[in-house]
DNA sequence: CGAGGGGTTGACGCCGATCAAAGCTGGTGG
DNA sequence: CCACCAGCTTTGATCGGCGTCAACCCCTCG
């Protein structure tokens, strides 16, 4: 358990141990909220809880692993990449969400690329494990249903807020989403860099660079230390509104 | 029965009778597949079968209704509309299926307005009945989640191809989405009007309609009789590579 | 100290939004 | 049956926003 404030920069996770899923002190937030401590002491496969550094890819596009994860710290981008290399970030997932799910509903492989935006750290949970939870507790299949209904408003938010309008509207409403949903006590967010934000509204790193420069001049967004940033959310709902 | 050829042109839904789930011969394509025939007798309140004309509002966003919705035949699109007149379709939904399934994962009203694209043929089924169902039938519960599965798939490739890219290509994605996934048996599909395609891919109505005048001149896309068309997929998809 | 990667800024050209006007088409009523 | 109208589509002209290319700055790391 030192391990748990070591963060070393290699492209493999780091192991952390098993999970100890009956004590689990967010697993109110997780997927497996419902379940019952002695659902998993019959388990035929563990589920076992791991570290990545920012930058890491937890599962790539088409390959058929078996894992779901829950993530319980950190931002996980789904990522697209078109054959010709550019590539479209299709959703930001924070504590609490589950990714994979895809796998579930009778995929063959996953559908995006998962890659660690910061430090992520995720419980590493195999198909058949879920499958057999699933059986043994149906009420399970209400979290996944929740977990799916969740993504799909996150997804119709994405097409509605980050893909319509102008680009300063666009880069305002990005702000708005991480002020919102990522940031942490002192209401501080991570500024994520240029690309990943081009990435998420479809512009060009330019012009996202120009947006926040000019939020930044304009005293909307503001910074608290290294890379935490607060944001006026009044003004930037007036600059969605207005133009 | 008779009324099933009649379509008068008028706000209000035709009301076709009671739906005979455990005879229809399209339940395999439809939400309660997983069902014995025999479901059907004990239910509280009934399953109806309606038509709607083009344009007509299903439900609206933000209202409390209390039914969800199972696609026959036609096509419904699910709008989102923002304080400011503007909006924009997040979805188009064809035969198979369903919508309002928000309200099964705790939503208190429908996330988005749904309206007929064309004549639209939909069994309208109780909320409650659902969840009677669900209790008996758990079974049911995987269907909903591959419901909403697909519908993230759907919203992912909404994001991917429809909101990415130039104006140019977006038009051809979008018509090869309505080729592949709302063709006949001609293979021909119906050409949306240049309002709604403008809502669905973020552009302005004017440009959709170059892009489209453009691709008839360019014989990649063509009128087989009414406003039914079939097009060169091979070309669009040159388009969508090369730009 | 230099190299390299990310961020910022400038210059320029093109795509697409906007406004305006002119076809087209189906429906209505005389 | 034809004239007319309303709504949709097409096309043109113009202008601003944004993509692209390039230079430069700043910070980190070797």
């Amino acid at each position: 358990m030192t391990r748990e404030t070591e963060q070393s920069i290699c492209t493999d996770a780091e192991w952390l141990g098993r999970s100890h899923c009956e004590r689990c002190h967010i697993r109110r937030l997780m997927f497996f909220s419902e379940l019952p401590g002695s659902a998993f002491s019959s388990l035929l496969k563990p589920i076992d809880h791991y570290i990545h550094p920012p930058g890491s890819v937890l599962y790539e596009a088409g390959s058929d692993k078996q894992f779901i994860y829950a993530i319980r710290r950190g931002m996980v981008k789904l990522v697209h990449e078109t054959p010709e290399g550019s590539c479209r970030i299709v959703r930001l997932l924070g504590p609490g969400a589950a990714i994979g799910l895809e796998l579930l509903e009778g995929a063959a492989s996953y559908h995006h690329t998962a890659i660690a935006v910061d430090q992520v750290d995720l419980c590493k949970i195999p198909l058949s494990t879920t499958q057999q939870l699933q059986l043994e507790y149906p009420a399970l299949c209400n979290r996944i249903g929740k977990q799916l209904q969740e993504q799909l408003d996150l997804a119709d938010q994405w097409i509605v807020a980050l893909s319509t309008g102008a680009a300063k509207q666009r880069v305002a409403q990005l702000l708005l989403i991480l002020d919102e949903f990522f940031s942490d006590d002192n209401d501080s967010f991570i500024l994520l860099n240029r690309e990943d934000m081009a990435a998420m509204i479809g512009v060009a790193v330019e012009t996202v660079s120009r947006m926040i420069a000019e939020f930044k001049r304009m005293k909307i967004l503001y910074r608290l230390k290294d890379n935490r940033f607060q944001c006026n959310a009044t003004a930037l709902m007036k600059i969605i509104r207005d133009g």
